[in-house]
RNA sequence: GGGAGUUUAGCUCAGCUGGUUCAGAGCAUCUGCCUUACAAGCAGAGGGUCGGGGGUUCGAAUCCCUCAACUCCCA
C-alpha cells in the first residue's frame, strides 16, 4: 500500500465526522455509572454566520469535550442558537424592505411568521458549519431560546421574579429613532463626528434687570425643556449665583441654580443648563437634585405644546429658529464651531435623540450577591484569574438591568393592562384576566386587557441557558429532572470576555436563584481574533478569511490547531495566516511519520538490540510529556497543551526517535522496534486527538482494521506513568554530542554523508555504550572510541566530557585553537561569578542549602569544563 | 474623570511564592542540504543588558516607588 506524500483533509473529514454521527459517539445519556461533563455552547446567534471568533471559541471547547471523552467520562456538549431580538428583527425589518413591506403596515403575528420563516432558513448555518469544524456536539440535544419550552421558561422567571418583587416598572432614558420610531440599543447606535455648533444663551437672573449669566450649548432648541442652571460650588465666578434663580429666555420660566461639582469649570462657560428629559446626564443630575422633567418632543422629533413656542416645528427647523429669535432678543452672545459626537441611528442614519420611557427593571442588588461571592471564593473559576477584578467591580456597581426591549421578535412580556390603568403579570392571558378581576373586583373580558407591547432582552432568555438545555420545568416546579440532576452543574463555559456580565454574570445569578448551584466551575475567557493590524476582524472591515475556506486549504485539523498555537487564555489572537499554514504542515509531519512506519518490512531474525536504548528513552520522554500536558489542561492553558504536544511529536518522536530506530533503506526492522513503535504511535495519535480529531482518526484506522469500538474518539487517553528524569538527562548528553558534531561538519563545510571518528574522555562510558548505535547513526560515526588524547583533533566539550574528531591534515590549528580559547574565557568568566557568589559571607549565611548545593554543583561543573577545555588546548600545541 | 491590565528576541507569547550555567518556546531570519517518510522537509546558526529611571536585597525579568507608552472596562 503506498500512501500520498501528501495528507489531503477533505476525504477524511467528511468520512469520519460521519462515522462518528452514525455510530452516535457524541450523543450522552444520563448514565450514573459515568462521571458527566458538560458543556453548554454559548448560543450563536441565528443571524450569524461562522466567523473566526467561533472558530477558536469552538475549537476549545471540542478540545475539552474530546479530552474529557476519552478520559471515559460521560461527555455531554449541548449545541443550539441564540434568538437575537435585535439582530434579526434588524436583518428581518431589511429583508422585507426588499420586499416591498414596511413593518409599520403589517401586525406583529404576520411580522413574525416572517421572522420564524427566516429563521428556519438561515438560522442553522452556523451549527451545520461548525460540523466542519469537528465539533463533537449532541446535535439531538439541539436548542434554541425560543423554542416553545424554553420560552415558557423565560416568561415563568419573569412572572416568579415579578412575584417576588424583583421586577419592576421605571423610568429610563433610551436612545430613541425619531425616525424609525423606536428604541435602539447602544449597539445599534453609531457615533459620528460632525461639525455643530456652539450657542452661547443669556440667561437673565431674576430680580435683576441687566444681570445675566451665559451658557453654552449645542442644543437651543431644549431651552425650553430646561429645569435649573447647574455651577460647580468651587467656581469663584459664579459665587454671586448662588441661590439665585434665572429665567429661561423666550418662555420667560424662571428656574433654579443649583450647585454641583459635576459641572466642569473648564469647558463653555462653567453655567450647565439642566434638561432632563433630553440628555442623560442631566436626567442624573435631575434626580440627584430632585429637578422635574419637562419633556419638550414627540415621537417623531417635533416640539410639543410643553415646548409653548414653536409647537409642531422639527427638533432641526427649531434649532434655527430660536437661534434667530434669541438672536433678535438680544439673548445670543455668540456662535461657535464646535466638533460633537453625535449618535445616529445604523439603520436610518436619523440623529439619535435620548428620550425617556417607561421599562422594565429587574432589581440587581440582592440576586448578584452569590454570584459575586462564588466567583471571588474561586467556586466558579475564571481563566485567566485576571478577570476577576473586572467582575468584582462590575457586580460591585452594578446597576438595575433594564429588560425590556422595544421590538417585536423576543419573548413578550407577560405583563396585562387593564381599563382602569393597573396592570396584572400573568404566564398567559386568561390567568392575567382571572387575576385582574380577583384582584381589582372587576369583570374584565379577555378583549379588555391589552399584553405589553415590548419584548424581553435577549440575555433574559439567555441567562437561564445552562438551566433550560436541560430542564424547562424547573422554573415552575422547582423540581429538577434526571438531566438537571446529572449534567448541571456544567463544567466548562468557553466564552468571550467582553460578555462576562452581560451573560456570564447573569448565568451565575439565574444558576443561583433557580437551582442553588453554580451554573458551571470554569469559564474559559477567550480573546479576540484581529488581523495583522490589530483590527477586530469584522465583515465590515472585510479583513476575515472565510472559515470554510481556511479548512478547505489547511484542513479543519491545520485550522485548529493553527488557531490555539498562539492563544492562550484572554490573549486576543492576532490571525495569521502563516499559523494555519504551520497547523497544515504539523498534520503532513504526522502523515509522513506514519508513511515511514508503515512501509517497513518486519524480518523476525533480526533481535533489535541496538534499538532498545531509543525505545526505553522515548518511552520515558514520552510520560514526561504527557505528564507535562495534563498540567497544562489542568490550567487551561491550552495553547501550551498544543506545544508541548507539538514538540513531543515533531522532536521527540520524529526527529530523534525515528531516526534513531529508522532501518537503512530498504532494511527491514525487528519485531519488537516494530511494534514498539506502532504502539507509541497509537499513543501518540490518542494525545494529539482532542486537536487533530480528523487526521488521527485516520491513521488510527489505517495501522489496522478496527471495530467501532476502537474508534479512536474513544479511545482511553493515556494515563502518565512514572519516568526516569535522570535517564533523560542522559540521553539528552548524547544528543548534544550528536548535535555538536554535527555543527562541526556544518561549520567546516565538511559533507553529512562523510563519516567521522569519535573518542570521547568521559568517565561514564556505559552512557555512550549505551547509546553507541544511536550515536553512531545519527552522528554519522564509523567509530567511537574512549580515550584521553587525540592528535590533530577537533574538538568540542559538553558538560564534562571532551570529544574529539581526528582530522589529520585537515586541522586549522589556529582556528581551533581559537574557538577553544573564546569558550575558555566564557568559562571562566562564568566560574568568577559562582566563586564571587559562594565567597559572598552574606550568601552563605543567607541563603537557603540548596541554593548554596546548587552553586556549589555549578562550581565543581564550571571547573571540570575548564579543566577539560584546557587539556584540549594543551593536546593542541 | 474613575478603575483594571499590558510593556521580555523581528512577530506572538512562557517565565509560579526573588536563587538550577548573567532569560525560554513557536514562528520568522540566516547558512548548508532535493540525504527515497516529509522542501508543507532535513541539519545547523544568529538574535534580547527583560519599556525608562530609582529603591529593597548577598542576589530581581520576578518585590516597592516613579515616569512613559499601549489596551480594555465604567462614566
Amino acid at each position: 500500500m503506498s500512501l500520498a506524500t501528501k495528507y489531503s483533509p477533505e476525504a477524511a473529514e467528511s468520512k469520519w465526522y460521519a462515522y462518528w454521527m452514525e455510530n452516535k459517539f457524541f450523543s450522552s445519556k444520563v448514565d450514573h455509572s459515568k462521571e458527566p461533563y458538560t458543556i453548554v455552547i454559548p448560543p450563536p446567534n441565528v443571524t450569524g454566520v461562522l466567523h473566526m471568533g467561533h472558530m477558536l471559541n469552538n475549537t476549545i471547547q471540542d478540545v475539552l469535550i474530546r479530552k474529557a471523552r476519552m478520559e471515559g467520562k460521560n461527555a455531554c456538549w449541548v449545541p443550539g442558537t441564540d434568538h437575537a431580538s435585535i439582530a434579526t428583527e434588524a436583518k428581518v425589518v431589511s429583508m422585507l424592505r426588499e420586499r416591498g413591506i414596511d413593518k409599520k403596515n403589517i401586525s406583529r403575528e404576520e411580522f413574525l411568521r416572517y421572522a420564524m420563516e427566516w429563521k428556519e432558513k438561515y438560522g442553522g448555518i452556523i451549527l451545520e458549519q461548525l460540523k466542519k469544524l469537528g465539533a463533537s456536539c449532541d446535535w439531538d440535544r439541539t436548542k434554541f431560546t425560543m423554542d416553545a419550552d424554553l420560552s415558557d421558561a423565560v416568561i415563568s422567571v419573569f412572572v416568579d421574579l415579578h412575584k417576588k418583587g424583583k421586577i419592576y416598572r421605571g423610568i429610563r432614558m433610551v436612545n430613541w429613532d425619531p425616525q424609525g420610531k423606536t428604541a435602539l440599543s447602544d449597539d445599534e447606535v453609531i457615533m459620528k463626528e460632525i461639525a455643530s455648533k456652539l450657542y452661547y444663551i443669556k440667561y437673565k437672573i431674576e430680580g435683576t434687570e441687566d444681570q445675566f449669566l451665559t451658557i453654552a450649548t449645542t442644543r437651543p432648541e431644549t431651552i425650553m425643556a430646561d429645569v435649573a442652571i447647574c455651577i460647580n460650588p468651587n467656581d469663584p465666578r459664579f459665587s454671586h449665583l448662588k441661590g439665585k434663580k434665572a429665567i429661561i429666555p423666550l418662555i420667560n420660566r424662571t428656574i433654579p441654580i443649583v450647585e454641583d461639582e459635576y459641572v466642569d469649570m473648564e469647558f463653555g462657560t462653567g453655567c450647565l443648563k439642566v434638561t432632563p428629559a433630553h440628555d442623560i446626564n442631566d436626567y442624573e443630575l435631575g434626580i440627584k437634585h430632585k429637578l422635574p422633567v419637562i419633556d419638550i418632543l414627540n415621537d417623531d422629533g417635533t416640539l410639543n405644546e410643553k415646548a409653548q413656542i414653536l409647537i409642531g416645528e422639527d427638533r432641526f427647523i427649531a434649532r434655527k429658529k430660536i437661534a434667530k429669535l434669541l438672536d433678535e432678543a438680544g439673548q445670543l452672545e455668540k456662535i461657535e464651531d464646535y466638533k460633537s459626537n453625535v449618535g445616529h441611528s445604523e439603520r436610518t442614519d436619523a440623529v439619535i435623540e435620548p428620550k425617556l420611557s417607561l421599562q422594565w427593571f429587574l432589581k440587581m442588588e440582592d440576586i448578584t450577591k452569590p454570584a459575586l461571592s462564588s466567583v471571588m471564593e474561586d467556586i466558579i473559576q475564571l481563566h485567566p484569574p485576571k478577570f476577576k477584578n473586572m467582575y468584582r467591580s462590575w457586580m460591585e456597581n452594578v446597576r438595575d438591568w433594564c429588560i425590556s426591549r422595544q421590538l417585536w421578535w423576543g419573548h413578550q412580556i407577560p405583563a396585562f393592562y387593564l381599563p382602569n390603568g393597573e396592570y396584572v403579570v400573568a404566564k398567559t392571558k386568561d390567568q392575567a384576566l382571572e387575576m385582574a378581576n380577583e384582584k381589582f373586583n372587576t369583570s374584565y373580558s379577555l378583549e379588555e386587557l391589552k399584553q405589553d407591547e415590548d419584548v424581553l432582552d435577549t440575555w433574559f432568555s439567555s441567562w437561564l441557558w445552562p438551566i433550560s438545555v436541560f430542564d424547562t420545568d424547573i422554573f415552575t416546579t422547582g423540581q429538577k429532572n434526571e438531566d438537571l440532576k446529572y449534567y448541571y452543574p456544567t463544567n466548562d463555559l468557553v466564552t468571550a470576555p467582553e460578555i462576562l456580565f452581560f451573560w456570564v454574570a447573569r448565568m451565575i445569578i439565574a444558576g443561583y436563584e433557580y437551582t442553588g448551584q453554580k451554573p458551571f466551575s470554569n469559564v474559559y475567557l477567550t480573546g479576540i481574533v484581529r488581523d495583522k493590524l490589530g483590527r477586530k476582524m469584522s465583515k465590515s472591515l472585510g479583513n476575515s478569511p472565510d472559515p470554510l475556506e481556511l479548512i478547505k486549504t489547511f484542513g479543519a485539523d491545520g485550522v485548529r490547531t493553527g488557531m490555539l498555537f498562539s492563544s492562550p487564555a484572554g490573549n486576543d489572537l492576532p490571525f495569521d495566516e502563516k499559523l494555519v499554514e504551520q497547523g497544515r504542515n504539523f498534520s503532513n509531519k504526522i502523515w509522513n511519520a506514519y508513511r515511514l512506519v508503515q512501509g517497513w518490512e518486519i524480518d523476525p531474525k533480526l533481535d533489535g538490540k541496538e534499538n532498545e536504548a531509543a525505545i526505553t528513552w522515548f518511552e520515558n520522554r514520552f510520560n514526561e510529556a504527557l505528564t507535562e500536558i495534563e498540567e497544562h489542561f489542568q490550567k487551561f492553558r491550552i495553547s501550551d497543551a498544543l506545544m508541548a504536544t507539538y514538540k513531543l511529536v515533531w522532536d521527540d518522536f520524529c526527529s530523534w526517535y525515528l531516526e534513531m530506530i529508522k532501518p537503512a533503506y530498504q532494511q527491514p526492522i525487528d519485531q519488537k522496534t516494530f511494534d514498539k513503535t506502532i504502539a507509541f504511535f497509537e499513543d501518540i495519535l490518542k494525545i494529539l486527538h482532542p486537536f487533530m480529531p480528523f487526521l488521527t482518526e485516520e491513521l488510527w484506522h489505517q495501522i489496522k482494521d478496527r471495530k467501532k469500538e476502537e474508534a479512536l474518539i474513544i479511545t482511553a487517553w493515556p494515563k502518565p506513568k512514572d519516568f526516569d528524569s535522570k535517564l533523560i538527562t542522559d540521553a539528552s548528553q548524547i544528543f548534544e554530542v550528536v548535535s555538536q558534531v554535527r555543527n562541526t561538519r556544518a561549520s567546516k563545510g565538511i559533507s553529512p554523508k562523510e563519516s567521522f571518528s569519535l573518542t570521547v574522555n568521559t568517565n561514564q562510558e556505559v552512557l555512550y555504550r549505551n547509546f553507541e548505535a544511536v550515536l553512531k547513526k545519527l552522528a554519522n560515526l564509523s567509530e567511537l572510541s574512549f580515550g584521553e588524547k587525540v592528535d590533530n583533533a577537533m574538538s568540542f566539550v559538553v558538560k564534562s566530557d571532551e570529544c574529539f574528531i581526528p582530522m589529520g591534515d585537515k586541522l586549522d590549528v589556529e582556528k581551533e585553537k581559537e574557538t577553544l580559547q573564546k569558550e575558555l574565557e566564557y568559562a571562566k568568566g562564568f566560574l568568577n561569578t559562582v566563586l564571587k557568589k559562594l565567597s559572598n559571607e552574606r550568601f552563605v549565611a543567607g541563603a537557603p542549602p540548596q541554593v548554596i548545593e546548587v552553586e556549589r554543583k555549578k562550581l565543581a561543573d564550571a571547573e571540570a569544563k575548564i579543566k577539560a577545555l584546557e587539556e584540549s588546548l594543551a593536546k593542541l600545541s
